[in-house]
DNA sequence: CATTTATGTCAGTCATGTTGACTTACTTTG
DNA sequence: CAAAGTAAGTCAACATGACTGACATAAATG
């Protein structure tokens, strides 16, 4: 294990965990609301498993997690465009274009030209496409169904008002706004924001 | 834009977006219940935005989410070992050893031998680390603060519950486990699992 | 002493993200 | 109509953080 008792064995060093009165302020660490930490444990623990299921399918198909996002979101708001699409995953068109080339290639997604708007690609998710999609979701939703039961039928409201809040505000408008939507295509009209 | 006219203007094709009646139970798509799928992506944007503002801070030191990750679990719970922290992250060894080693080189994180069996690494953090996980949680805290408010004080309990929930039955134990010894060192005493 | 455990490490791979510059197709506007 | 702007796609080059599998070392345990 080559030389490990130099970094150990040394408490009291200069780097020591000495706790000095001086940083508790700043700490957010141990100090902090004890109540809201476990909450950003919580977040972090729901999601990742939240991502599990799906994750273990789409490794057998040769896809990530990148392409279960744009599948998602073309599927349940069909008609998306690719600039839409950026806007709601926060990448670069190099990373989207990758892995929708890949979807379109492989007929999960095919795109279709704007009506009044020939530069733009309407994407939308075919049979093959939804049917991807559903058995990803299944296993995300029946978990959601599952702990939306077990924390009563009153904490629904209470969850998505959080969640919501939880959105940075620059995009929480968009964000009410596209699931407003639901799963109708997206209209052009009405800014895209 | 070379020929993208193969790709798109057939709507018709064996590809079309045709809904058929027969796959909307296999959907899970926009035939879901909506309120659930909202969920599905009000978890998403949360998180998505959650993680922003330490991202940047992360970018700036050349770290990225996975040293805010092990920084945030070492300090919030020291003396955490290596092992507990692979069955934290679900990662492997070398992924975590990698981000590990730069958090001890460069001063973030230090290692103790176990007392009773000196194979095992307690960590810990240092000043230093302290400073930046405190640097790091408070735009995650003032985050969940915020929308803890706006979503009113009864909520607090029904979203805690809710994302417990949501963590895999077969870690639930654990989480709740780590959850309660709050910021104390975490016993090598009682199963670690 | 042999085995098991905790940790660390090597080499190689892959997925997903990044930036910046550029092209093509099309729309809008002066 | 020509110029400017917009939507999308593409190239090259790169960084990070995951992965696997095999192996090394130190210490504990039977």
């Amino acid at each position: 294990m080559t030389d490990i008792n130099e970094q150990i064995r040394r408490p009291g060093a200069d780097t020591a965990p000495v706790t000095g009165a001086m940083d508790i302020a700043a700490r957010g660490g141990p100090e902090a609301d004890p109540a809201l930490l476990n909450l950003v444990e919580l977040l972090f623990f729901a999601y990742r498993d939240f991502t599990r299921e799906p994750d273990k399918i789409l490794e057998e198909i040769g896809f990530g997690r990148a392409h279960h996002r744009v599948l998602h979101f073309v599927n349940r708001h069909s008609g998306l465009r690719v600039a839409d699409l950026l806007d709601i995953l926060k990448i670069t068109k190099q990373s989207l274009g990758r892995v929708l080339k890949q979807l379109v290639d492989e007929g999960y997604i095919m795109q279709e030209a704007g009506k009044t708007d020939r530069r733009e690609r309407r994407l939308h998710t075919t049979a093959r496409g939804r049917e991807l999609a559903g058995r990803l979701a299944r296993p995300q939703l029946s978990r959601i169904a599952h702990a939306l039961e077990a924390s009563g039928a009153q904490s629904q409201i209470f969850i998505e008002k959080f969640l919501g809040e939880m959105i940075s505000e620059a995009d929480r408008a968009q964000v009410s706004r596209l699931l407003k939507t639901g799963a109708g295509p997206r209209g052009r009209n009405g800014d895209p924001a």
